[in-house]
DNA sequence: AACGTTTTCGCAAACGTTTGCTGTTGATAA
DNA sequence: TTATCAACAGCAAACGTTTGCGAAAACGTT
């Protein structure tokens, strides 16, 4: 059955496309008779725009492009409500697209989001993007982009992130606070910016903490699996008294792990990790975390880019947005003695 | 910086735009000379075509929509990862929107889908959908629709399922088989299909295998944590000897919680779910599951909705394509003896 | 009665494509 | 020379909207 258009009903009122369509958006120039006469027979006829028309007439389409790299378990779902949320609120739709961690499937996503007319994009970027020429081309239309999470150095996109350097600082001084000093180090794709910003984070407490004689290794897994397989291998040659994990796919791994090693945690080696939340909580025994709170980088990255969306035309600097955090002490790792 | 279109490329070769348009789709009327010219013309100034603009001459989008109710962290991500494989190579695209298992956003994400001129919709059904009215706008515009995973009964729309009832029974009797006398079912949220399948499959068993004198309990718990606090509650009452967890977000908060209550899995009791495969492995005891592969079942919904795409016009009457599956035995459980 | 205002509506262009049809060449065959 | 034909390219309509402009009708004012 074809679609009713606009054009069906100006025949059946006997009216012109244009005061059909002035009619349905109650533009002052239509009388009230006749515009309710001809909104009833447009609900009777379940009439809805042709998107696809309008975008094309409008040059909008009210549409908010998402590209990430895969929906993994731990982080995404909860971003991607934070984001979902808002932008529906503010009468935007989202569009997700996934480029599967593979820049040739990236910059097909982003080419699609521009053919096909998208407002503004939030971008998480593949483990395989180091530079950002794909992106060029939707900042010369004066398309809002923002980065989150996952950014590069000297990129002059906003991007709006947490503080990888610090919060690992914040990690590690708990570590060495309530007594460890065999700090094994696990991180993930070692080619990600966040990893390097997180071991940055890593070596420079040690570095600068040097009278507590931290002793510390740091390793690279890409997955969970990697990681366990990685923490059964270094376990009994390093012999930590204190692990970090720098996400849950990590700590997914060195968790079961340790438990397999029979490793009694806290006592023989406290975990702690950056994580979204959620996973720290089924573990056995509960595992700390610095809370990057997945929800609220959503959130945040919405609201930004709505402003941006709002405040569009006007030239405005880049900038960078950094997210509050928050350590939350769980049961494997020691408390801090008040 | 606007963008180039096929009329720019006309007035600079000095051609209509009737021959620009045939030109870059190689068509023969054009001469390969002229060809050539206005090809690498058209590389030169990076144009690409307005897919809106495409969209609405040939009333066809490519693009594929793919509606969730929430990207949790369990059956989802590999399950989009499946379609998203298929549909990209196939050469349409995956436009994804999530409901929040809320039935008026749903609604609204089919009308998004329907006014943006979508070729085809995959759809997982909220946890409120008890009635499939918002698609019949689609099935009489002849777009091909198809369910994944909750289905209804009675619908006349093409799914893809498990045959939710006999898995159940195969996850029971491998608990009976292993001596399990007293058992604990646990599932989600009641209003669902899969919900009653499943508990249908759980009871059918032990009604028609009484002579083994099984005694059961079922409860229902809409999420991780209600679970969790439901085995709290139930465990010293029934003193079960054999939990069933209909799905991973179940399972979740069942083996935190024998956990916590010291309950040595599965020498006291023993644990199996129905689950895609990743977090038995992470926890501890590994957990013994039968496979509900969401990946196949993506890969599987994609092929079938594009062999739909390609058959559109030739009527068929609506398919449900049940996916295999498979028992996987790890600590969880006892072994059978062979 | 003549004129000015307001109300009400339609014409047509535009958004960027695709494509059936037509028209113009130049060459070939009769 | 003329008819025929292929090769090549353009015109214009169409997809479904929105909207500036102009025009007709209705009304009020002197």
């Amino acid at each position: 059955m074809k679609r009713t258009t606009i054009k069906d009903i100006a025949t059946m009122a006997n009216v012109s496309i244009s005061t059909v369509s002035r009619a349905l958006k109650d533009h002052p120039d239509i009388s009230e008779t006749l515009r309710g006469k001809i909104q009833s027979l447009a609900t009777e006829l379940k009439y809805h725009p042709n998107m696809t028309a309008v975008q094309l007439r409008l040059q909008k389409s009210n549409i908010i492009g998402l590209i990430i790299p895969e929906a993994n378990m731990y982080f995404f779902p909860s971003m991607m409500k934070g984001i979902s949320e808002v932008i529906q609120k503010s009468g935007y739709n989202l569009m997700v697209l996934q480029s599967n961690d593979d820049l040739q499937q990236e910059i097909k996503n982003v080419r699609f989001c521009y053919d096909n007319g998208i407002d503004a994009l939030l971008m998480i970027l593949s483990n395989q993007t180091d530079k950002l020429d794909h992106l060029q081309e939707l900042k010369q239309a004066d398309i809002p982009v923002v980065l989150l999470d996952k950014v590069l150095d000297n990129n002059d996109f906003d991007e709006i992130v947490i503080n990888d350097s610090k919060v690992t600082q914040t990690c590690i001084e708990y570590l060495a606070k309530t007594g460890c000093r065999r700090i094994l180090g696990l991180f993930g794709n070692k080619k990600l910016t966040m990893t390097s910003k997180r071991l940055e984070g890593f070596n420079e407490f040690i570095q600068s903490n040097s009278k507590l004689n931290i002793k510390s290794e740091c390793h690279f897994a890409s997955n969970t699996f990697e990681a366990w397989a990685c923490v059964e291998k270094v376990y009994h040659t390093f012999k930590p008294d204190g692990i970090f994990a720098m996400s849950d796919e990590i700590i997914a791994g060195v968790i079961p792990a340790l438990t397999k090693l029979n490793v009694d945690i806290p006592n023989e080696c406290s975990v702690i990790g950056i994580s979204d939340g959620y996973l720290p909580k089924i573990l056995h025994p509960e595992v700390s975390y610095l809370h990057h709170d997945g929800f609220n980088l959503g959130k945040m990255a919405a609201h930004h880019i709505i402003q941006k969306l709002k405040d569009k035309g006007t030239e405005s600097p880049h900038v960078t947005l950094m997210l509050s955090t928050q350590l939350v002490i769980n049961e494997s790792t020691k408390k801090l003695d008040v």
